[in-house]
DNA sequence: TTACATTTGTTCGTATGTATA
DNA sequence: TTATACATACGAACAAATGTA
């Protein structure tokens, strides 16, 4: 005879619910963690509630509860910290700013990057773009281009696009004076948390442009990333095609 | 108080131990599991004890076991198989192969490769590769080159180092005949298990040979990647310059 | 087909350790 | 010092998948 409700979905017996629902109950826990996360209930740097007051919410034991929270841990979406609590993952520098940032220099030095934004413009998607966002071709984005310097050496181009309809308020003005990353100034700006990216590497050759803006002879060999970025519930928000001068870096597939 | 004995250790009370050893019973039940595997006694594609004969000889209990187990599962070192049994990852074709072969067509399908042979050579350390592979500028290591090619045309070059220390009986018709990928063979053959790699990717331009075995013309971009891969312990067993044609495939990040 | 033994997966709960404010 | 929070370790009970008799 199982338990009489689910707690939270109190959807009968554990059995039934069981059949009814996800059939794995820290599954079902995660799914209602993610909810919350998601509508902003637990907004990024706060801590959500402690162990104690979540088996009460949920209504399941300890054991269960962690299960759900390791694997929102192990998908970076929560930060536990012994004896503080548990935190909604931010992009703050210190935090995750090189899972997204993977470029290092060949002796595998890792510095922050100064940005520098060349264009702003309103336009409407092309096809790769309509693909890559789920849009349909035609629809209102928003494309802007950010050189990265390293050592004050433009190093990388970054052509990004994102949805007006994601973005309504953004101006060049604000994109400009953001005091911290993209990714922290969606978050902050527009409530947009990216979790997750899919990226694909290609070479290409310098044109024209990349020429000018990387300093550097049209005709060298480029790395050419190809990046899909995510939020909760397999969103796409953000397509970036970046141009990496790989002379003295490169692309590193190691956390550090 | 804690308990007389660690079970395996046996080195005193709970307390005492954790003072003098890892300090975290489960790590050091893992730390065992992770011996077991690098002396060969668990093999490749074998099931490891089941859990209540582990739980047994290392005197843990069931969720202490299963933590150390989580772990080894999450870094691909063994496979559970509800009803069945707890085994030994392999380098099978079904298993692993594209956590390691990262190319797909840039519409996103996935071919496994055919490959060709076409150098093998034994010769001396050079620089980048004595770094690459912890050892000393001279050593003597074995050189090979696989040509893969995706619906028969030539996608990559995988120019491959290894120490003979470690493949001191390796041929080239070894080489040419293996039945199963290379990082299968290695382990078959000579008991070396990848179990980890690093990469890093940079953008080049194709040179003659590279345009001969590539079929592209010279000049082309390329994208090349530097990997070393290891074994357990972090032993670095193989180094290998990949350059990839990228005019009809890419490099993913994604795991299928 | 059925029944059973074996193995891993999930859920429960308790006690204690460790880090933080 | 104290209270709070997460971390580790224990183990029981049952569920689900698998292979075999």
């Amino acid at each position: 005879m199982g338990r009489v409700t689910r707690g939270f979905l109190a959807v009968g017996t554990r059995f039934d619910a069981g059949a009814a629902i996800g059939g794995v109950l820290y599954k079902d826990v995660k799914r209602a963690m993610l909810a919350a996360l998601a509508e902003g209930e637990w907004k990024p740097a706060e801590a959500i509630p402690s162990e104690r007051k979540l088996i009460e919410r949920f209504g399941v034991s300890i054991g269960t509860l962690r299960k759900a929270i390791d694997e929102l841990v192990a998908e970076n979406l929560l930060i536990r910290h012994q004896g503080r609590g548990t935190f909604v993952a931010t992009h703050r520098m210190e935090d995750h700013f090189f899972r997204f940032f993977r470029v290092v220099r060949q002796d595998g030095y890792r510095e922050y990057p100064t940005v520098r934004l060349v264009r702003f413009r309103r336009g409407k998607a092309d096809k790769s773009e309509a693909v890559a966002l789920g849009l349909s071709v035609g629809d209102a984005v928003l494309r802007f281009t950010n050189v990265l310097s390293l050592e004050k050496t433009p190093v990388m181009i970054d052509a990004i696009t994102v949805p007006v309809e994601r973005f309504p308020t953004l101006t060049e003005v604000q994109l400009r004076e953001r005091p911290n990353t993209l990714y922290n100034f969606y978050q902050d700006g527009f409530g947009i948390n990216i979790i997750r990216t899919e990226e694909r590497l290609r070479a290409t050759l310098a044109n024209d442009d990349d020429a000018d803006l990387m300093e550097v002879p049209a005709g060298s060999a480029l790395l050419q990333v190809l990046r899909t970025a995510y939020s909760y519930h397999d969103e796409r928000v953000e397509y970036r095609v970046s141009k990496l001068n790989t002379a003295h870096h490169e692309f590193t597939l190691s956390q550090p």
